[in-house]
RNA sequence: GCCUGGGUGGCGAAAUUGGUAGACGCGCCAGACUCAAAAUCUGGUAGGGGCGACCCUGUGAGAGUUCGAGUCUCUCCCCAGGCACCA
């Protein structure tokens, strides 16, 4: 017999509740509610840039996961700050308006209007109060003053530098941008070029960036990604002095120990002492060499497994351990952004000099000798970097490696000055300045007489003039230098002409610092609220893609340490836990527009609800892991949701059953532990079982078995809960007044237990026993079943063990 | 090459951290309802054998520790991600 009943419409609950909570403000807090809470709790989950696709799916993903977690806390009676915001600026947005011949100043605003639209149609719990958008005036006059915060402290700097130049979006762009020699963005071959640059000096953080991630609750992938990224390696600093020359060559090494071994140098072909000592007669070869260098690009150029190339110069330098003169060369597998931008080679243990040395018939020594010796004058057929004794090192020899790298820089650095430990990092100065138009404009002014000047800060914003052609070009000139209107200025310290830089700051100085304006959006008098700003941050939780590993996050802990130490914040590390989620694959691939595998959210909303669509994704697989997306895996969460709203609304009165009701309890305790823990598949998994359970054998459930449920899946599907709830006759809402279930740790476990018997090790039966059974009532039982005993009468019982409650294993011989 | 993850049914995945492998879901099969279909509901579903109670095999491969291994140890293979002529 079924009872007709009102069938559940997703897309009706789902309006009604959002404008319920609009209604009610349970979202939406004043600067009064953020500075009047009693247990706050910030929950970041990464602005999206709007693009004009519209939200990716895997968005959706990321913020439904932050969001659940942000609602549970709410429901443990934190006060959750959740805000949201749009990361509008940059080459992303710009390269996107060029595509489609429109202006970003006219697009922005419509793409951020249909983000926000799929935002509150999926149920993010957002603050609308406190949103930011990275390229209004009263957001980025404040990312310039975070610049000018920074230049004061005496950690920007404007050099004339290599920079990494990308032909196709025509501006530099910041090591980090670049992915084996290829533009992050476009895929096209980075070129070098020397333009002047604002630099951050995060180079000097390097050692604290590295010393802090110790400390830091976050994924690991993403700690491994910072720690090689940083990339400490320690080593020495070695002179050697030129031979007829007043010079000296300067050069990194992580293994001072073989320095005996180095049997010629290579510097990089950039490096700066190759013109004053490369002989007359080897000049031509040089410069053609160097020509060929540049002509090639960083792609090619960072190809390992190329043949090595070289020119010699024609001089050499004195080996301070040796004496001997061993050749200078220059080749480009000797890079001038790393170390010292020369090398002492030495090719009996190093695989790459031992490669060029090959090539160009240099001598190979052996220092290096495995401990169990053979022969230390036999001549080596590849490299030996393994451990061992240094040989043919003179008064070292018989030293281990790691001895032998003290000694020898001890010993150096006594004697002649020659050599000072040192440690070397891979990372490098963040280049900010972006030859582009849509961005920040850099807040400083060039003046003849004074040089650059910062602008005051009472003169923010330096706001981003409407340039009809903003295409950038070849020239290494921002589109800015057109707007001489706005360029042509006067210097605030002597006020004679001067003009504005016209570069824009890259894109991550805006998202570098979002999180800090959040709480204190509405203020337009201030960057930052103290009193807020201490109430809130740093963050308690930050969701997101592990892409921004060493980009954003990276920076963001930069730009928090920088703001420490010029006085701005109190602490130095913005997030104190961050997560990274996996990704939503497509049939086992990345999502990919020209392969047509695309999954739009709205779509998904129109036909199935947000409520199943937040079910599903975080039912996919493990939030950190990501998972594979199939339209008819939709139909699980579906079911479910349906089953529940008809379970609810067939219900009765009465107390919840005895097993039932421990079940309920088991589900508490595995939902309340496994949700923040961001385990989301298995807490699903969870409520699925619970409710098959309270519907087994077409049982009509009980309200009091229900109820708490609701409460368990608000955080995910937060509207139906909301609904049911209210109509088991709760006025207020699970949002605004409810509070999230406990169990009872003494109805988890039932009276009886089910103990798997094994005879030696093989499952041959279970026992229904009392929890505490003793292990000869068990053993009795265990006897007494029919397929045990047959396998006891093989042989003779030699061994028993007994977990109680757990297991009983006979061990028969 | 180095550093992270990971490898379990047709598929996505679970497994209280050494104690009944495959929970939950998709798909599939059978049945109910229906003139029919969709939707929904009920049952089954690791592989092999047996009418059956049951038995054998099984967590990338191989070895080891253990009464007992998806879980621990060693060797190796494969997949995904990060870094990479980094001295």
């Amino acid at each position: 017999m079924t009872v007709e009943t009102e069938r559940y419409d997703p897309r009706a609950v789902e309006r009604k509740w959002q404008d319920e909570w609009d209604r009610r403000g349970v979202n939406l807090f004043t600067d009064d509610d953020l500075k009047n809470a009693r247990d706050p709790y910030y929950n970041l989950m990464m602005f999206p840039y709007p693009s004009a696709d519209g939200l990716h799916i895997g968005n959706i993903f990321a913020y439904t996961g932050a969001d659940v977690n942000g609602r549970y806390w709410r429901l443990r009676g934190k006060d959750v700050f959740e805000p949201i915001g749009f990361d509008a600026f940059g080459i992303h947005s710009e390269n996107y308006a060029l595509k489609v011949g429109a202006n970003p100043n006219d697009l922005i605003p419509q793409n951020i209007a249909n983000f926000t639209r799929v935002l509150r149609q999926f149920g993010g719990m957002y603050d609308w109060n406190h949103e930011v958008n990275t390229t209004r005036v009263d957001y980025y006059r404040w990312t310039q003053w975070v610049f000018l915060k920074l230049f004061r402290g005496g950690l920007a700097e404007r050099r004339e530098a290599p920079a990494n130049w990308c032909p196709s979006c025509k501006t530099v762009l910041a090591n980090e941008q670049v992915i084996q020699g290829l533009c992050e963005r476009c895929d096209s071959a980075v070129e070098q070029r020397s333009l002047p640059q604002w630099f951050f000096k995060i180079t000097r953080y390097a050692q604290r960036l590295l010393d802090n991630i110790e400390g830091l609750d976050w994924s690991e992938v993403t700690r491994k990604a910072q720690t090689n990224w940083i990339g400490r390696s320690e080593g020495a600093r070695i002179d050697f002095p030129v031979a007829e020359h007043d010079a000296v060559i300067n050069v990194f090494t992580t293994r001072p120990d073989t320095l005996f071994g180095a049997t010629y140098m290579v510097l990089a072909p950039e490096h700066p002492l190759v013109d004053s000592i490369a002989t007359p007669d080897r000049s031509a070869d040089v410069e053609e060499y160097r020509a060929q260098v540049t002509a090639r690009d960083l792609v090619e150029r960072q190809k390992v497994d190329k043949e090595k190339t070289g020119v010699f110069l024609g001089s050499y330098a004195i080996n301070p351990a040796t004496d001997a003169r061993i050749p200078i060369w220059i080749a480009d597998y000797v890079l001038m952004e790393y170390g010292a931008g020369a090398i002492m080679a030495v090719p009996g243990h190093d695989t790459r000099d031992f490669e060029f040395a090959e090539t160009f018939g240099l001598p190979i020594v052996r220092v290096i000798a495995p401990a169990e010796d053979e022969d230390p004058s036999a001549p080596l057929t590849e490299a030996y970097v393994g451990d061992g004794v240094m040989v043919n090192s003179g008064r070292f020899d018989g030293l281990s490696v790691a001895d032998g790298k003290r000694a020898v820089v001890d010993w150096l650095a006594g004697e002649k000055g020659a050599a000072r430990t040192h440690v070397n990092y891979r990372l490098h100065d963040w280049c900010v300045s972006r030859q582009r138009y849509w961005g920040p404009p850099i807040p400083i002014i060039h003046c003849a007489d004074c040089g650059p000047v910062p602008v005051p800060e009472s003169d923010l914003p330096v706001e981003l003039p409407y340039l009809r052609d903003f295409r950038p070009d070849d020239s290494g000139v921002s589109p800015l230098r057109r707007a001489r209107d706005w360029f042509e200025t006067t210097c605030p310290d002597c006020g004679s002409s001067a003009r504005r830089d016209t570069d824009v700051t890259d894109n991550f100085l805006c998202s570098g610092w979002y999180f800090l304006r959040y709480p204190s959006a509405r203020r337009d008098d201030l960057a930052l609220d103290p009193e807020l700003t201490k109430k809130w941050l740093p963050v308690d939780s930050y969701i997101g893609g592990n892409e921004h590993a060493v980009l954003h996050l990276m920076y963001a802990r930069f730009l928090t340490m920088a703001l420490h130490d010029v006085g701005v914040l109190d602490f130095d590390e913005p997030f104190t836990r961050f997560r990274a989620h996996g990704l939503v694959l497509s049939e086992g691939r990345k999502m990919s527009k020209s392969r047509g595998a695309v999954v739009l959210p709205n779509d998904i909303i129109e036909r199935f609800g947000a409520d199943t669509m937040r079910l599903y994704l975080l039912f996919l697989g493990p939030y950190e892991q990501g998972g594979d997306w199939q339209s008819t895996g939709l139909q699980g969460p579906r079911g479910f949701l349906n089953r529940l709203w008809q379970g609810v609304l067939a219900s009765e009165e009465g107390p919840p059953d005895g097993e039932v009701e421990r079940e309920l309890h088991r589900t508490i305790k595995q939902v309340t532990e496994q949700t923040p823990a961001l385990q989301f598949n298995t807490a699903i998994a969870a409520m699925m079982g619970y409710l098959n359970t309270v519907r087994a054998g077409g049982r009509t459930p009980r309200r009091s078995e229900l109820e708490p449920l609701l409460l368990l899946l608000a955080p995910y599907a937060p509207h139906i809960a909301e609904e049911l709830y209210a109509r088991m006759g709760h006025a207020d809402g699970i949002f605004g007044n409810a509070t999230w279930p406990d169990y009872d740790p003494v109805k988890l476990v039932g009276e009886t237990a089910e103990i798997p018997v094994q005879v030696n090790g093989r499952l041959r039966g279970v026992v229904e026993m009392p929890r505490d059974a003793s292990e000869d009532a068990v053993l009795e039982a265990a006897r007494g079943n029919e397929n045990v005993a047959r396998h006891l009468a093989a042989g003779t019982v030699r061994k028993v063990i007994f977990v109680p409650g757990k297991l009983l294993n006979l061990v028969v011989g």
